[in-house]
DNA sequence: TGCGATTTAATCGCGCGCGATTTATTTTCA
DNA sequence: TGAAAATAAATCGCGCGCGATTAAATCGCA
């Protein structure tokens, strides 16, 4: 270190086209505007379907194991899950085990409607106009940045 | 075409871990823990830093202007913009040579935030973990999925 | 000129995300 | 054993996103 602030945060004015946070938000925004249209006809919200995506692979879990999978916590599920029981989709029951938990399962119709949504992949593939191998790569990147930030806050 | 169904939509099971619009979504959520707790000391929300980038970059702006570089609609931005405005960082005021629209323009308090903010992406780089050249091609990645995805729903 | 079409912003309701807090249950260990 | 700590879900309030609608100003053009 021969200068002083040598390890000063360095100064620039943000702008919003060179930022990559702007471009995975409005990204996101843009898969929200595609998803849209798809899952109204199934009844379902895009965070909906994500949850029921997380039941389809694995059947009957916690509140707190289906938030470690989507990153999102009861404060958001606990509302977000009463609307998919009262659309008939789920049941919520208390774990007689340790009644602390309760436990997701699909109904009939919940597993029912796996049927529709298993054309929505490459629906939404399709839309992107991009190769699977590309789509693969890039979610590899974005799934490593993601965890990369995750570590961040979670030393901080 | 020797069989039919030949353009049937392939049916697959919708998987969370495979799909890049979780990992944009999970990535998107990320980056909102990340900039919570830096925005918060400039008393900004993430999309309110969004509103205040575009203005120091370009100042006096219409909302409908606004929206365009965020892909947003006035019902997302007037409330917004009536909060920045609450918080003294820009004024709003009908354009006298077209009454229908309403001019944004950063106060000299708003001005002056870009000295906080000119700290922040240098600290959002950080903790991303990735170079800038790491980034800057992700970022062009994500904004080609992001334009493609906007086609699609255009088109639709 | 005048009237319908267009443009712009605003309003309203709903469903997230999430910080903060509360309640109920289970675990820990003195 | 029993009280404190930990864990799980729920509740509440706020700020987005956005579909739908409304109100006001401007434009187009017959």
């Amino acid at each position: 270190m021969t200068k002083r602030n040598a390890n000063a945060i360095p100064r620039i004015q943000p702008k919003l086209e060179q930022s990559l946070c702007f471009a995975i938000y409005s990204a996101g925004l843009a898969f929200n505007r595609l998803y849209k249209p798809i899952l109204d006809e199934m009844g379902l919200t895009y965070p909906q379907y994500l949850v029921m995506m997380v039941l389809w692979e694995r059947d009957g879990q916690g509140v707190s194991e289906l938030g470690e999978q989507l990153f999102l916590e009861s404060n958001t599920l606990t509302p977000l899950i009463k609307r998919l029981e009262a659309a008939g989709l789920v049941t919520r029951t208390r774990d007689t085990e340790d009644e602390r938990q309760v436990l997701v399962h699909l109904t009939a119709q919940g597993r029912e409607l796996l049927k529709e949504a298993s054309c929505v992949p490459a629906q939404v593939v399709a839309a992107t106009g991009m190769s699977v191998e590309q789509l693969g790569k890039l979610k590899a990147s974005v799934t490593g940045l993601r965890d990369g930030l995750r570590a961040a806050v979670d030393e901080a």
